[in-house]
DNA sequence: CGATTCCTTGAGACAGCTCAATTTCGGTGG
DNA sequence: CCACCGAAATTGAGCTGTCTCAAGGAATCG
């Protein structure tokens, strides 16, 4: 029997006909039609990880690829000494293995339970190859993933701690009102899936530096929090202009 | 000696036919047979620039795509007040322009005298579907330039300015040998295409800082300069030493 | 209630930044 | 060929934002 650790029981682990699927839109099936669909239906299994597990460790083979259904994981790398760099938060419908390679090139972790969406990979490629709807839409989507790598390279060489922080939950309200309730201009709440420790190594501070200027943030009214991991954005145009960006944020219409 | 900086006159552009272009096989086009190339032949164009001419302008319509064909260009973000970040580096077959998005999402820069091999993007967008060469080539060169973005996050995020430096001139060297010449294990020669200043901004340092490093990385014997531009590299292996990196270079086989 | 994990806060150290001269180098014209 | 010019690069000195080291506090769980 799978040992629980830190969740009482094990979710029922969102396992559903692809039609029902939650990211049925946002993940590398969304333009498939129904009857591509009933072949990936066939082809697809579910994985499930618990919070902490390493789902691949850097260098391994990975004969599968798949997409996060339900939970948080992140991509890392990490240098001699242990120094460590977050290199993609993966959130639900991200896409997860890359078609053509054996081997990952990142750490993938678990940061709370998480539920992929897997095929093997190499009927996948052949899929792939088959199935235009579905390289097409993996084009676009690695496309977006290398923007947001940008938007990242510029938080990481070039922002003070303060505004990687505002970018940080800026960011992340952009994702939530993509993924669930359309931002309204009143005041958002936003859930940080990681721990201080996790955002640090994304925004390539120390802990304690991510704690002081959440504070700071605090203390001068821009967010308040309830409970560590959760954050109230009263003006979300007032952090996005601790950012330091060029101003376009497009979270608010 | 091949082309360098501000000549008089315009060089006389390498404009050549597709199956003799020098980037034929690393380029977007890489994988395409004589029948499709020579649809490519009748649609591509050649664009020139300048040292120091602008591209592209974040934000402006791009009614095209292209590929580098000699040259060096550079995308860019910059923040509010101006500090600004590299966010790619484009060499000779590197790819210019996102199919299916009508405007730029960075400054584009041409760093030498550049020549681009264009299409324009309505019809590379329809002979990307019924090309399948076309699209899976720009599937793989896109997360090829996606593992290379998060390399780079590594390094802005938690390498010092010493480690970033050489990461920088090791990486320049991988690229150089692939292109041209391969390493031998003798000392390898390469040439800075960027001033320190667009050093500075690739790598999240100052201009000062980067000169500090160079000259440091010059006394402890692991580079020698010639000239401001040529870095040569007396033991490739040495300098990967330097990088942070948890050793596997690749450069030397 | 201890134990553990996560978070906050403080005080001092240091890497890289800022400001400010020089110096070097490639190009140009006499 | 030399003198000169401007851009690029180097070097110095002091400053500051973030890190490091260290000591609690808060929430969760057995």
């Amino acid at each position: 029997m799978t040992s629980q650790s830190k969740s009482l029981m094990s979710e029922p682990a969102v396992e559903t006909e692809c039609v029902e699927c939650p990211i049925r839109h946002q993940a590398v099936c969304a333009r498939c039609e129904p009857g591509e669909l009933s072949t990936l239906e066939q082809m697809k299994y579910y994985r499930n990880y618990e919070a902490g597990q390493t789902i691949v460790w850097n260098g391994d083979e990975m004969n599968f690829v798949g997409t996060v259904v339900r939970g948080v994981a992140t991509l890392s790398q990490t240098l001699q000494d242990g120094r460590k760099q977050m290199v993609g938060l993966l959130l639900p419908s991200d896409f997860i293995g890359r078609p053509g390679r054996r081997t990952s090139a990142y750490d993938v972790t678990a940061i709370s339970d998480v539920t992929l969406c897997c095929f093997r990979r190499k009927p996948f490629e052949q899929m792939m190859a088959t199935t235009p709807n579905v390289a097409e839409r993996l084009l676009h989507m690695s496309l977006d993933e290398l923007d947001a790598a940008r938007e990242w390279m510029l938080i990481l060489g070039r922002k003070t701690a303060r505004e990687k922080i505002a970018s940080f939950i800026t960011i992340l309200g952009r994702r939530a009102a993509i993924l669930g309730v359309p931002a309204r201009s009143g005041p958002i709440t936003i859930d940080l899936p990681l721990t201080r420790e996790a955002m640090a190594d994304y925004l390539g501070l120390t802990l304690e530096t991510v704690s002081r200027q959440i504070s700071a943030l605090r203390s001068d009214g821009l967010i308040s929090l309830d409970g560590k991991r959760r954050v109230i954005v009263p003006d979300i145009r007032r952090l996005i202009g601790e950012t330091g960006d060029d101003m376009d944020g497009g979270l608010v219409a």
